[in-house]
DNA sequence: ACCCCGAATTGGACCGAACCAAAATATGAC
DNA sequence: GTCATATTTTGGTTCGGTCCAATTCGGGGT
C-alpha cells in the first residue's frame, strides 16, 4: 500500500490536513520513498487511502507542484519530479547565506546611526519625507575574508531600537522580515576607497547590489546597496516566468 | 455596486471562471479602479456578486494574492497591495529583456555549431556523454551598442533544426521554452580577446552569468554562459522566501 | 503487425454547505 | 469615557458531489 511506503497522517496533529499530507509527500520524495518520475496515485485514490476529500489532495498536490516536486499532467497522473532541484535562491540575509554555504559570518560595524530619510531613501522605501530611518554601514567578513561593503536603511518604525541589530538585520527585523526582495545587479570597479577597507587590490571587479526588501502586506522595509568582491563571491538566484 | 465599478465577466467566455474573475480584478488593480489599500467586498459576496461559489472566488483570489496583487487578513478582509510593483524579474530572455525597456536588440553570429556534449555541458544539462547538442556563440547588441558575449548549449533534441534560432532561442525553443531558470551571477574582469570583442577598453568590469533553463516538466533545455558589460547593462531579479 | 476508435482513467473546474479561528465591532459594566 | 466581553464579520479548512477535457489503453478491423 501506499500509505504504508510514503507514511500516514499524525492523528492528533492540529495542522491542517492539506499540510499534514504535503510534509508527508514531500518527505518521502525527498528521501528517494518516492522515485523520481514514479506516478502518483490517483488524486481520488489517494483521498480515500488518506481519508481526506479529493479537494484537500489537491490543496496539497498545488502547493507541491509549484513547489516543482510534483508534476501534473491531465489525464496521464501525477509524477514526482523528474529533477528535483535544490532549494536554491529564495532569498537569504548574507548572514544566512554563509551559514548555508558552511562558512562562518561576521560584521564589522562602520557606522549605526538614526537620521531623517533621503530623498532616494524616501523613494526607494516609499516613506514620507521627515520619517526617521536607522542606517546600518558594514565590512562583511565569512570566514574573516572581507566579502562586501553594505549600506542598509530601515525605516525606524520597524525596529524597536537602533542596536536591536547584532549580526542578522533580518532576524532583528521579527515579523517585519521581507518575504520577498527586488535586487538590481551591476558589475562595477571598486573605488581606491573601497578597495581599502575590504583590504584588496585596486581596480578589482565587484558586485553592485541594491535590494529592496518587502513584507507579506507589501511594505517596503529594506533598502540596501552593497558591493562584493567578484573573485569571491557568487550570487545564485532563481526566475520565473510570469504566470501567463 | 462593486461589479459595475471593476466589470463583469464576458458571457459565452469559455475560460475558467476564476481565470476571468482574475481578469477582472487583475485590470481594475492595474487601471487604479480599485485603490491600493482598498478593502474588497467579503469572499462571500463577491461569490453572490459575480454568481459563482465561494470556491471560486476564493480559487480566484488565491492566484492574485501570490501574484502579490491582493492581501488577505483573516478576520479582515483581502485588500488591494498597498504597493504594486511593476512585474519586475520574472525571467526572460535577452531579447525579450530589451524589448522591454524599449530598445532594439541584434545579435552578431560567432559560431553556430553541431556537436558531441562536452563533460561540463552534459552535467549542467543532465544529458548522457554522446548526445547531440547545439552551441551558439553570439555578441548581444542593444541599439547597436554592444551589450555582452554569449554562450548557449541547447540539448538537439529541443530544436528542430540548427538554424531554427534566427534571434530569440527561447522562440525557436517554442513548447520547450524554459519557464524557469537558475542564474549565477559574478563580477569579473573582461579579458583583452573579450573586451576586443565587445569593443571596449580593457579591464573593463563584466557581469558573468551562467544561465541553466528548465521546461515545465524538469527538462534542463539551455545552459548559457554569457558576459555582460558591467557599464551597460544591470540585471533585475526578484527573489522569494521559501514557503516555510 | 499496424492503425483507428471508443471506453476507462486521470486531472481540471465548480458547486453548495458546514465549521473553525482571527479580527473587528457592538455591548454593557464600571 | 474606559475597558473587558460578547457578537458579528471575514478569511481558512474541509467535505461530498458533479461534469468536463486530456490521455491512455484495450479492441476490432485491415
Amino acid at each position: 500500500m501506499f500509505v504504508e511506503r510514503v507514511g500516514t497522517l499524525t492523528k492528533g496533529d492540529t495542522a491542517p490536513l492539506y499540510q499534514q499530507l504535503q510534509r508527508v509527500l514531500r518527505n518521502a520524495i525527498e528521501r528517494q520513498v518516492l522515485a523520481p518520475a514514479e506516478a502518483l496515485p490517483a488524486e481520488r485514490d489517494l483521498a480515500i487511502a488518506y481519508n481526506v476529500s479529493r479537494v484537500t489532495v489537491r490543496k496539497a498536490l498545488d502547493g507541491l507542484v509549484d513547489a516543482r516536486l510534483l508534476t501534473r499532467k491531465q489525464g496521464a497522473g501525477t509524477f514526482v519530479a523528474a529533477r528535483v532541484e535544490k532549494n536554491f535562491a529564495t532569498i537569504s540575509s548574507f548572514t544566512e547565506d554563509m551559514l548555508s554555504r558552511g562558512r562562518v559570518p561576521r560584521s564589522e560595524w562602520l557606522a549605526r546611526t538614526e537620521g531623517t530619510v533621503a530623498p532616494e531613501e524616501a523613494m526607494a522605501l516609499g516613506l514620507s519625507p521627515g520619517s526617521q530611518v536607522y542606517r546600518f554601514t558594514r565590512i562583511r567578513y565569512a570566514d574573516n575574508v572581507s566579502m562586501a561593503l553594505e549600506y542598509a536603511t530601515v525605516p525606524a518604525s520597524s525596529l524597536p531600537s537602533l542596536d536591536a541589530v547584532t549580526e542578522s538585520l533580518y532576524d532583528a527585523l521579527g515579523t517585519d522580515r521581507p518575504v520577498r526582495v527586488l535586487q538590481r545587479f551591476r558589475a562595477v570597479l571598486f573605488t581606491d576607497e573601497q578597495s581599502e577597507l575590504l583590504r584588496i587590490e585596486r581596480n578589482a571587479p565587484g558586485l553592485e547590489i541594491e535590494r529592496r526588501g518587502y513584507t507579506q502586506d507589501g511594505r517596503t522595509v529594506e533598502f540596501t546597496k552593497s558591493w562584493y568582491r567578484g573573485d569571491a563571491y557568487d550570487f545564485v538566484a532563481e526566475l520565473n516566468v510570469p504566470p501567463a
